[in-house]
DNA sequence: TTGTAAGCGTTATCAC
DNA sequence: GTGATAACGCTTACAA
């Protein structure tokens, strides 16, 4: 059942169906019930492959993760979806890893699937260098790019993401402030919003006019175990801070298990913060006071920046949101 | 630059650069090198939709899922991604909400997009009557189904699913024979898995020739905070249990954060077994003794099953995996 | 308001 | 091996 079906059917052209398909005005509200009424009894459905051909867009958004099973990244996924279908797009899903290599590999994929527009969910696909960034600054010459808490200058992208920097600042600072300066800094990765996190972190104390100790910084990347045996095995050769700030609750839940182990009273000798606001943080005990990044606030932000980018209208190439902290258990002081 | 551009720039018919595009073996090694010469050069891409329409196929599978946000779904998304993608194939996904009306509205629209087939995620899509579940029989005429974590009998629906029944009946029975008679059971829905559960429970004291007393089994749909609350509640009134058998991980966790409240003792007052082995059960404290229903491998039985409907091939249309319990520490016997 | 006909960029079936 | 040419099913000028 095709279009010229219908139009027999109905005894009139293909190009009134057609536009009553599209809903054109310029039809009579008798054709357009004849046709509708032909469709309706065929169970006519029209061609997504001949109408994309048509006008070259079959209304769909790439949606690039490392891991759409990472808690934080899947619920990105889950807003960024809902809305995208809100204003009746499809979203094409590619995990990529977090290899550059394949993380170009799929955006070139993803390209030539002719998606409207890609959104790159997670700081993650933001590189450290501006050449290796230029997969993005590439694909953006095809069509417009949205990077959801990551930024990356370039024609045509367009950047939502909340002031991770900012906000570890203010929180490392509230510490300092009530003179508890032996904090420890646990990030994960060198994405941009990683680099961000700890700049924040040490820009706090060099505001402060604090000196940084040694090692008072460390990255891991591995999973809530790695992170405690690490703790662990540091506190043991004696090095303990009472404040640790995390760059996601995975650490900040490993550091929970760490002070678990070693019998460290939360918040009263340690006192933890994660990031991300994710549900990890209700699991455990004492429950994680942390960092809301205001997630499906960015994601709503980054759909709506790309319909009025794919509408033709100017929009700015980078949004902020600001966080909050979420106070639970694991924490005293007031931020 | 479509095929003619190429065509022309190559001195060969569009036919010629079809068939090397296609890998055509009836091609000369001098002509086709020349086509890739020039392909290679001009940056050329084949345009999807025309080959969409070509072939009546864009090689895309739909997933549809309630809630892409929630851990186990999200992981399960993940699993399907990948190996789907391992064979070409690409992914629309949808979030459909746990609506019977937005599913099978979304399945429709997932339809109309020509996806290749349409996978299921979760056994909340499979309903308790026939006539509630006729959208997926009437999808099924259309395109292979395939159901993850459900059961659903009809002409080209294939499911690929865990002996929960079973593996439920198993985890009872032994706290049965440990003269552990007093178990709480806490379900959350009434989906297709969610029955097969509750009925294992069931049947363990049926065949144990053990009395099921009235309120040892509970449906509750709400968060950890709802479920602790409620069991609380529930222990004040003078109903206590020393065993909590759940269906997820999120309510079993609801369980231990009660007993944390009320200053019970886990394991030795009180044991918990949680369902799904998700992440969430190694952030809480105890770390959760939970059913693993080996989801990545029910994940890869799904595509491979899939892959060889669409293939043609002759596969049974129902594959079952069984479930393997991870003790940690919320339990003391052995399974 | 409606119809005709020319694309859109492939694949596939023929001939040669 | 290679090249015309007809589908594929739609949208959209342009004509009427």
């Amino acid at each position: 059942m095709n279009i010229y079906d219908v139009s027999k059917r109905a005894g009139v052209s293909i190009a009134t169906v057609s536009r009553v398909l599209n809903g054109n005005e310029k039809v009579s509200e008798k054709t357009r019930q004849k046709v509708l009424a032909v469709m309706e009894e065929t169970g006519y459905t029209p061609n997504a492959f001949a109408r994309g051909l048509g006008l070259d867009t079959m209304k769909t958004i790439g949606i690039l993760c490392a891991d759409s099973s990472d808690s934080f990244l899947a619920s990105a996924v889950y807003y960024i979806e809902r809305e995208l279908r809100g204003y009746n797009y499809d979203v094409l899903l590619c995990c990529t890893g977090y290899e550059l290599e394949t993380k170009q590999k799929y955006l070139e994929l993803l390209l030539s699937k002719r998606v409207d527009a890609v959104i790159l969910v997670g700081s993650n696909f933001v590189e450290t260098t501006k050449e290796k960034n230029s997969y993005i600054a590439d694909a953006a010459k095809r069509v417009p790019v949205i990077i959801l808490n990551g930024f990356f200058e370039a024609e045509n992208v367009y950047c939502a993401l909340c002031d991770d920097a900012e906000t570890m600042c203010r929180v490392t600072k509230s510490y300092l402030k009530a003179e508890k300066t032996d904090i420890l800094y646990i990030g994960r990765s060198f994405s941009y919003s990683g680099i961000r996190k700890k700049e924040g972190f040490m820009r706090a104390y060099q505001e402060m006019g604090i000196k940084l100790r040694e090692n008072q910084m460390i990255m891991l990347n591995g999973t809530i175990q790695d992170t405690r045996d690490f703790l662990i095995e540091r506190a043991k050769q004696g090095i303990r801070e009472s404040v640790i700030l995390t760059s996601d609750d995975e650490l900040a839940i490993g550091a929970i298990k760490y002070a678990g182990a070693l019998g460290i009273k939360i918040p009263d000798e340690l006192e933890i913060v994660g990031y991300n606001n994710s549900k990890l943080g209700i699991c455990c005990e004492p429950e994680l006071s942390t960092v809301d990044n205001k997630l499906e606030f960015s994601c709503m932000n980054a759909v709506t920046v790309l319909m009025k980018v794919l509408e033709g209208s100017q929009v700015p190439a980078k949004t902020m949101v600001s966080a909050d902290v979420i106070v639970r258990n694991t924490t005293k002081i007031c931020f």
